[in-house]
DNA sequence: CCCCTTATTGTCAGATCGAATATAAGCGGA
DNA sequence: TCCGCTTATATTCGATCTGACAATAAGGGG
């Protein structure tokens, strides 16, 4: 490979130039009792994380290693979700290259050994504007007054109007839906007009509002990756399942998907479409623990990992 | 950041350790006459790529820097693909930690400079079973025969009918669907089979059969993951538009899309997909280079860009 | 003027989806 | 025991979307 051209450019630096600091970071997630939540370490507000060693067969089992160590929980589905490596990313120093391969994990809380001095806290603690389960949350009535201001503040009317148009696709103002799956745009937005702490890092730093917990480095960014990563997939695969226990009633599923998605979801609906995909099916007992009808119980037809394996998985989150 | 713990492990290897080399590589494609193309470089069958250098204030201008010096094409848009450094990635040497950041980048070919030695090649040469334009493709008579061995071949009957199923799945055997945007699935099974060239490399290599070109390292399974990804974005987002010239007629923009999904698609429905969804206007020109009666020109309705931004662009390549 | 080619418009039935309604089955207190 | 509370489960209805097919329009060439 003719790499070399540019390579010695910078003269006897080359070799060192060529190496970069990787790290592999984890966001981690699992539901219980309608709350999605987050695994942390040390005091928290921090991403599981450790550089890619020698001694790592793949960078999954490379972060594999790092969370269970750090946390004593062993980890089950993994997705990829991004390499970030800007130069003026927040938290890095700024003449060394550090690479963060950044993923994506589903779990469930029991099989946590909980060692180490690690925690679950749910992700709409860092990003409040997410949960509208309970209709459009408080922090946005904050946030919008800000975000206009910030618009208006642009210094000519192009970007002004832009500004104004970006801010009501991702958060919804002005009669548009509310789509769930623009977490990241969201996040940019907000760190743009230096409405959350992050943005202030570095520089004289202008107190934010208080618009949800800030996180450790550029933590909060990945978090907000996996979260729009995870509100769009559970669209057309099943990876729900992969944070319910083995049975479970239509509704705690239904609790779930909306403690992830941030919405709520119609009943019926829901049912009818988990049904006619035939992605579950009856364990034959019912549960009584809801305080009314008895509900049955079902477990995931793990079949159709196989024989949908292309096909995908649609949940009734379509508009508004 | 504690990442201390296991990074001494390896004892004064450590700082050596914690360094890796850092590869951009891209997937670079165009469309011109329903054929979708790829940029090579040198002698063919090699991806541009190069390191990840200080000088770099990113990584996607490292990888625009890369791409137009060794090719003279400068990049418009551009995706993060994935990460690659699989210890045994082919190509990769056995001790040394090697990392690929892959991205797609959308372009038309006129604005190649075409300085060094590079081109452009149908990416059906490399992947011939995927184009399913004119019907199924004499390839898959060839494979699909080597592909039941490879499945009877297996020791145990579980993993037998396993591996019956996820050809099957992902090749559209008896009677399923064939689904085009499993393209990395079926470069895998590929692989995992033999049938292709780069799975033989390092052992004693079996001539595998001759179905399609192998290209340089891995970079085959690159370019696999960028077809997946892009034939799984067309359809939710305008993406097509990159790819085509300031004005067109509906029925290259279909033409390019049939292309990139490598089968047909209904005229009349793709016209009103893509009218209704107000993705075109009219320049008020006509074409009437088509031997027919005269075609529309239409541009792309830039806006879409700003006042859908979240909403997604539908193509009617649903089911078969 | 007819025929061939491609463009453009229209129709129709089936599937899908969101919303709302109706019925069932437990529990507990009067 | 019966009533009313809760939640589960089953059905219905209309609007919209989609795929398949048919019909008409507008060029060029013999």
């Amino acid at each position: 490979m003719n790499h070399q051209a540019k390579g010695t450019r910078k003269g006897r630096a080359a070799v060192k130039a060529d190496e970069a600091k990787v790290d592999l970071i984890a966001v981690v997630v699992a539901v219980t009792d309608s709350d999605p939540c987050l695994l942390t370490i040390g005091n928290a507000d921090t991403l599981p994380s450790g550089p890619y060693a020698l001694e790592h067969r793949s960078l999954q089992s490379g972060l594999r290693g790092w969370v269970e160590q750090q946390t004593g929980h062993p980890l089950g589905y993994i997705e990829q979700l991004y390499t970030f490596a800007d130069r003026d990313r927040i938290g890095a120093e700024p003449q060394e290259r550090a690479i963060s391969i950044s993923y994506l994990a589903l779990t469930r809380k029991e099989q946590a050994a909980g060692s180490a001095s690690c925690g679950w806290r749910s992700w709409y603690e860092y990003l409040p504007w997410e949960d509208h389960r309970s209709g459009t949350p408080v922090v946005l009535d904050i946030l919008r007054p800000r975000l206009s201001e910030w618009a208006e503040g642009a210094s000519d009317a192009t970007t002004r109007r832009e500004r104004l148009q970006r801010a009501a696709i991702a958060f919804g103002f002005d009669h548009r839906n509310w789509n769930e799956e623009l977490t990241l745009q969201r996040y940019e937005l907000l760190y743009e007009s230096a409405l959350i702490e992050e943005a202030g890092r570095g520089r004289d730093a202008t107190p934010a509002v208080t618009s949800g917990k800030a996180m450790v480095a550029d933590h909060r960014r990945i978090l907000a990756t996996g979260i729009a990563r995870l509100r769009s997939k559970i669209k057309y695969r099943p990876v729900v399942f992969e944070l319910m226990r083995p049975s479970f009633t239509l509704l705690q599923l239904q609790r779930t998907v909306e403690a992830l998605a941030g919405r709520l979801i119609n009943k019926p609906n829901f049912r009818r479409l988990v049904e006619q995909q035939e992605l579950v099916e009856e364990t034959g007992e019912t549960s009584l623990e809801t305080g009314g009808r008895p509900a049955k119980l079902y477990r995931f037809r793990h079949a159709v990992l196989d024989d949908r394996a292309g096909a995908g998985t649609k949940l009734p989150l379509a508009r508004a």
